[in-house]
DNA sequence: TCTCTGTTTGAATACGCATTCATACCCGAT
DNA sequence: ATCGGGTATGAATGCGTATTCAAACAGAGA
């Protein structure tokens, strides 16, 4: 009544082999004879045979599965990341094994002792944060990971994210070009270092136009705390004529608010600038200029980078994305910028 | 340099036991006296032991991880199912191994072989369909599965969804009692049993007012043939006063649509009205009536369907979930239709 | 014909755990 | 003191595969 019920020591008994020879027949790099080989073949496709992958896990040690952790899908950013990953993985052999967590750290270590009891080759922590105690246990076990889109203060971790800071400098450049002089900043969640990062290069854009900031709110990436930023921008006496938002998830919100509720016009009145490049944001309906996260790019990174790492060949453990401002609807379009073309190779 | 270097035979020496007394002590329902397990313990404490769980897997013949295969993630109705699934499943002590499968026959088949490889307990294919040939495989070999959101013609498949027929009719209903009579359908896939059945619904629904549709057009649950429809519906001289879209997200390419690109005013030109409710048809932005497919319950049924399966326990075998009318702003509202309270049970 | 490489192959074993089975043990009842 | 019934424990075994290791074999060169 069990699944396959069939294991290669009654393929082996049907086509007249020993078990090892079945096995090796499936063992890419194994040489057996084509004689032998052709009956191992025919043997295994009438019992409609296939190799168990966890017992061959088990003594290879390797279970070709990595674990994905992601902190929430409601960001699209992370469901085209995640079917991405997956596909990439897939390609290359490895299953994936998703969790979520919110950013709790018992949270996190739960999952991970989960993962680890699984004997994952390899974690991905897509936009989650490790305790440093965790961090040490994974390295203690020499079990790979990389941190994807969300920086740690510790430099050493491998990472692949966007170049944030040359990001927010980028927004910050085109909204002073744009003649914006009283720009606020709804920001990510600065306990994040992308968070923290995009806020600087917006500052540092911004500092070589000397302008500063009016306002910088953090509204941790959540969609209901950017509504509420909004409305208490626009209930100051200085109100802002540019909002560079800390994701486009964010950005959604603050266009609806700006103009279903406070009334203004987008970009007439305000310009807005997210970061991310989610599918959505070519929408009609939000057209929003924003900073691309070359998705497919990160994703190809990781994935190499992960892989490289379970099996101990050398890899660079830091990549920064360049990230390019993607110029639509939603804020001013300076003079002299042209308008930028959208790589296909995302 | 493997990780997991320590065993049950480590904890068992350290601890001054057999290995079967450390087994015991995490397996439970196993009796230890409580001095054995307080030194086991402490013992796996010091050492940081966890049970390999494909060990345990593998002579106990269930690898307590199912296969969730979905065909993307573009429709946010999927990552907001997929996040539950996970969830509700690891709260079920089971991990979740995801697949991407767009519904190429051969892709999903292969995915399948993949997951049987890998032992998996039970399959749940959201939005997916199965070759009879595969049906008849997974039967064959005892593995259970459940199909979410996506019925087939056999009607004996374990199967969970909303109430899509219903969901149509009252679409209908409440669009002829608003006044229409030129209604449009931009349906879901017609080879998909929701996309025919909903349609069905419709059209049942207008019949109870001798209405019928004036076009019904198959968009594949795909943004851009939606686009395209909607383009379609208004090139022709009898033009709708209202439309029923197949799901949310291609509802929302309409609305956009309409207002953006042919210029009608939703709903005093035009009424619109969706099927999922997604998070996003409650932003502002869309304010799109819907027909709710409660994700929370029906990844409920589907999970506790799933897991009565694999543990050879009486369930039923097809749960249809009523689907309720979300009215909101996008349709135009009959008189005496009160505005419906949203559950929060959803 | 004989020896010597090189290739196939099978017997034995290990992977880490759960599970039978038999033994040792304990306590109360006789 | 003896026995019975229940519990706690360990030795042995098996899950399905990959991997030694040694034996069997084939062919080449002498």
């Amino acid at each position: 009544m069990r699944p396959s019920r069939i294991t290669a020591a009654d393929v082996a008994a049907r086509a007249g082999v020993s078990q090892p020879t079945v096995s090796r027949v499936f063992t890419p790099g194994s040489r057996v004879s084509q004689d032998k080989q052709n009956k191992v073949r025919a043997a295994a496709a009438e019992l409609g045979y296939r190799p168990n992958t966890l017992a061959r896990s088990l003594n290879t040690g390797k279970s070709h599965t990595v674990g994905v952790v992601v902190a929430y899908l409601s960001n699209p950013f992370y469901p085209e990341a995640l079917q991405k990953f997956s596909e990439s993985l897939s390609a290359h052999g490895y299953h994936v094994m998703v969790f979520f967590a919110a950013n709790l750290a018992e949270e996190v270590d739960g999952v991970i002792e989960d993962l680890l009891a699984h004997q994952v080759d390899g974690i991905i922590l897509a936009s989650v944060s490790l305790s440093n105690q965790l961090t040490a246990r994974l390295r203690g076990l020499g079990i790979p990971f990389v941190l994807f889109n969300r920086g740690q203060d510790d430099r050493n971790l491998p990472l692949v994210s966007a170049a944030n800071f040359e990001g927010g400098c980028l927004a910050g450049r085109f909204l002073a070009e744009g003649g914006h002089r009283h720009i606020a900043h709804i920001s990510g969640w600065q306990k994040s270092l992308n968070g923290r990062e995009r806020q600087q290069g917006l500052i540092a854009g911004l500092a070589e136009y000397d302008i500063q900031p009016i306002r910088c709110i953090d509204s941790h990436y959540r969609r209901e705390m950017a509504i509420d930023a909004t409305r208490e921008l626009f209930a100051a006496a200085q109100k802002p004529d540019a909002i560079f938002v800390g994701n486009d998830h964010m950005a959604f919100a603050v266009l609806e608010t700006l103009k279903g509720e406070i009334g203004v016009r987008v970009p007439d009145d305000v310009s807005v600038i997210g970061f991310d490049d989610v599918e959505m944001s070519a929408w009609k309906t939000f057209n929003l200029t924003t900073l691309r996260q070359p998705v497919n790019r990160m994703v190809a990174a990781t994935v190499s980078m992960i892989i490289n790492m379970i099996n101990r060949r050398e890899t660079s453990i830091r990549v920064e994305i360049e990230s390019q401002l993607m110029i639509r609807g939603s804020a001013r379009i300076p003079a002299h910028w042209s308008q930028q073309k959208v790589s296909n190779s995302n």
